[in-house]
RNA sequence: GGGUGGUUUCCCGAGUGGCCAAAGGGGGCAGACUGUAAAUCUGUUGCGGAUGCUUCGGUGGUUCGAAUCCACCACCACCCA
């Protein structure tokens, strides 16, 4: 099976610009082809995360990715698909933003030997010259039809400013730059990237009369059409210090059924063969698929051994077992007042609880245990005597747990 | 530059002087049911143990009392230039 074959049969491919050609390239290593990262947070997540598999699997078909990170692109920030304005970031968190990927990257992704490029596009996007740029670039785009591109649609109704419009030009133009300079005749992005890549591609053939391609990855969308990867807090993180493995692993355990075997199609690297022996399962069966993504992925993320923790110690937290490897948390003498604890405040410590107003209520709702205990006391306390050794195992719901221990 | 409309709690959105910590929906959380799924039903959803405290773009003002009235400022949308 060839590579081109094996991404569609994965569904990773939303759009192509010529099918044809982009099979040549890439099944025969002849592509070097660029993703860009603009640094929106100071961590990658799992979206980007599948852009990086993406470029692995294609790197180990031969071809030369560039990893692009939008050191320039992320002073202005994408406007597509979006209601409003992103925030401006200051140079300090862009820098910060960009050394918290590349490091998050080098681990995916083998950069040795120039088998891989890591570029920034502020190198020359900054650089640039507002009257020469405009010379040189500006007449390639039509306005009218870059208002016409459906990334803008929402923002067409809600406002657009001068600023962001200029995005895709930016974009356009890293294309043109990476063409010119390493050769790069092949872009891969989300498919909310699908217009300002073909601007990249538009302006290539315009400027020099050559062909470049690009390809979009499939957003991948939960069953309800809402992007997967968010939580209400926020995004599931590739850093273990903002998602912890356990929180990582939990998150995928907990995938809806209809979701399940389009990400392990997705996402993780098990053949296609074994997938497709998966993919019968169905009712109770299907949460051993949920385990193995899980398993999978975390140990994709990180490592094996963390996986196997985080495995661990979901088993032993919904089914009993060893709790070594339990989320938890150590107190301090001084969180004790009279040498005892609340209930509340071992809930809001241990981030079970946002607030003792929501942890009172998750107490009177019945929704909090002690040691398998139901505790309905809002007001009971806890000595430091019983926090000694193993500590208590604080459950609050049916999926949060946390081991306290006191130091 | 001129005009009009807007800015409400996580989101959408009601509220136009006291009955407002603020309707309704979404989302979240908890409970029941289950398979750590979905659907459904119930409760809950600013902070605080409580008298209470802090919120309705910002700053001042009117009033016994303001999310609601006035002034100025900021931001956004639409229309006209």
């Amino acid at each position: 099976m060839t590579v081109y074959e094996e991404l569609v049969a994965r569904g990773l491919i939303a759009q192509v610009t010529d099918e044809e050609e982009i099979k040549e390239l890439i099944n025969n290593g002849k592509a070097t082809f660029y993703i860009g990262f603009d640094p929106t947070a100071d961590s990658l997540h799992v979206g980007h995360f599948m852009a990086l598999c993406l470029m692995k699997r294609l790197q180990m078909a031969g071809n030369k990715p560039i990893a692009l990170l939008g050191g320039g692109t992320g002073m202005i920030g994408d406007p597509s698909g979006r209601t409003d304005m992103r925030q401006m970031m200051t140079v300090e968190t862009i820098n910060h933003n960009i050394a918290c990927f590349k490091e998050q990257m080098e681990r995916f992704i083998d950069f040795s030997d120039g088998k891989a490029l890591l570029v920034n596009n502020a190198d020359w996007l900054t650089q640039l010259n507002y009257i020469e740029m405009l010379r040189e670039i500006g007449p390639h785009f039509s306005v009218n039809r870059m208002l016409a591109a459906e990334c803008y649609k929402q923002r067409l109704e809600k406002g657009l400013s001068f600023f962001e419009f200029n995005y895709m030009i930016m974009q356009s133009y890293d294309f043109y730059v990476l063409y010119e300079k390493y050769g790069c005749n092949m872009q891969f992005g989300g498919d909310d990237q699908w217009s300002n890549m073909l601007g990249g591609t538009e302006l290539i053939r315009r400027k020099l009369g050559k062909d470049a391609y690009a390809m979009t990855i499939t957003l991948l969308l939960n069953s309800e059409g809402n992007k997967m990867g968010k939580t209400a807090k926020g995004a599931v993180w590739l850093d273990p210090k903002k998602t912890s493995p356990y929180e990582f692993y939990q998150y995928w355990r907990n995938i809806a059924d209809a979701d399940v075997m389009k990400c392990i199609r997705m996402l993780t690297f098990l053949p296609l063969e074994d997938i497709e022996k998966m993919s019968s399962w169905e009712g109770a069966k299907l949460n051993e698929a949920k385990e193995i993504l899980a398993y999978e992925l975390t140990a994709l993320v990180h490592g094996e051994k963390e996986a196997a923790k985080a495995k661990e110690a979901s088993a032993a937290v919904f089914s009993g077992g060893n709790l070594d490897n339990a989320p938890g948390k150590e107190i301090g003498q001084e969180d004790f007042e009279d040498n005892s604890i609340d209930i509340l405040k071992l809930l809001v410590l241990t981030e079970l609880a946002p607030s003792r107003s929501e942890a009172r209520r998750n107490v009177e709702q019945g929704g909090v245990s002690v040691n398998g205990e139901k505790v309905t006391d809002i007001s009971k306390r806890y000595s430091s005597e019983e926090l000694q050794g193993d500590g208590l195992l604080l459950k609050r719901g049916k999926k949060k747990f946390c081991k306290v221990t006191v130091k």
